[in-house]
DNA sequence: GTCGGCTGTGAGGAAGTCGTGAGGACGGCG
DNA sequence: CGCCGTCCTCACGACTTCCTCACAGCCGAC
């Protein structure tokens, strides 16, 4: 279900906001000040913000930019504001759109829809993830095998998120190193080699014939769902 | 340079906006109906597209639906409609981003910039190619002939690369050579030979008649679209 | 027609890489 | 101080990949 976090400073249109969200079937997250909005977003991590710009506390362009600086999630700025430069700010600030009040519904929950349809798709970010007899969740730092909860050193953490946030794609020998120890001086691989055989012994199901944890010969490792 | 695509028929509109596009750095492509906006597409592939909606062929809608079908451009529509349905129908569609004429310029190239912005980056966008039955992605170094995964090794990938990142033109053997082993001293070319050979087999649909990975007799190698 | 150069193809040994087991070095903790 | 978990190196069989060689087919030159 799609997250979505309103900032209003209004009771009124938060509640109105509210009820017509919900009755979309989003899941409804409320702030009515900047600094409770920023908190929201740290915890709760929605997948979308609706911010009106006229906040008691922080300027809402300052809530953009402080959003912005750790995360990508579309913010669509609702505001009575109509000078354009406002807009413009906003816009260059990192929000996605901008509907200036009074606005349509319709119109507000097509644009809710757009901003959410490209943002960057959820797989990438999701942090739980699932192969085989595996759940993995990335966020928990847990992972469990046939249901038994199996334990991962921080090494075989790091290795393993970088190949299940990049599913299907290949990461070289020398990324692996560089990201694991601090340079790629090594070539060598042999270290690479123990600790995906660790991984492997834990998570797959056959260690000596990897399903989703594959070696491509002569370049790296590749996650394969 | 970010190209962008202006579809419109009124041609002091058109104007208007190549000026203020240039003018801000944009390389403009331009089109006054949708059977050309379409062809443009495909032919210039543009960053993204202003498209009007009120257009004398095709109704922009349908425009929006084909332009979705292959690609994911980033569309801002700009219409003289103030009904909220169109819009609403428009952004449902695959519309990113929805003015209303009469527009303020700043705004609409404020929105240009969000709507390019988080675009999915070109990088990633561009390192998939594709040509008779066959996809590549150079980036995450996969390969699919009629929809089966295919295993390159190392030395076909790097040579497969050198051909697709030159599209149409010739590579010699020995830029070929040099690239793939350290030194250009061998001018024996049986070497590339058995990898084009290889290439082909896993990519070309008939690896004896090939189609797009083509041999210049005497000279080099060279991919066609 | 014949010849020489170039390309495509198959086979096979050489070289490099990978998976695995064993084990030492280091640091935290009782 | 000893124990324990983690990090990291080394060595060896198995496997993949690399690269050479030899030969047949095609094409233009003469």
């Amino acid at each position: 279900m799609t997250r979505v976090l309103v900032v209003d400073d209004e009771p009124q249109m938060l509640r109105a906001l509210h009820l017509n969200f919900t009755a979309r079937g989003y899941d409804v997250v409320t702030a009515e000040d900047g600094t409770s909005a920023l908190n929201e977003v740290a915890v709760r991590e929605p997948d979308v913000i609706v911010l009106d710009l006229g906040l008691p506390d922080i300027d809402g362009l300052d809530v953009i930019r402080a959003v912005r600086t750790g995360s990508q999630v579309p913010i669509v700025v609702l505001s009575a504001r109509i000078g354009s430069s406002d807009k413009v700010t906003a816009l260059d600030l990192g929000a996605d759109d901008f509907v200036t009040k009074p606005f349509d519904m319709n119109e507000l929950l097509a644009r809710l829809r757009a901003a959410t349809r490209r943002a960057v798709p959820e797989a990438s970010r999701r942090s739980q993830v699932q192969f085989g007899g595996t759940e993995v969740d990335l966020e928990a730092k847990t992972a469990r095998r046939d249901g038994a909860a199996v334990h991962l050193t921080p090494t075989e953490w790091h290795l393993l998120e970088l190949l299940l946030r990049n599913p299907g794609k290949l990461i070289t020998q020398r990324q692996l190193l560089t990201a694991l120890r601090g340079q790629p001086d090594h070539t060598d691989s042999s270290y690479l080699r123990i600790y995906m055989a660790q991984l492997r012994k834990k998570l797959e199901a056959e260690p000596g014939r990897p399903k989703h944890l594959l070696t491509e010969p002569g370049m790296g490792y590749r996650f394969r769902v």
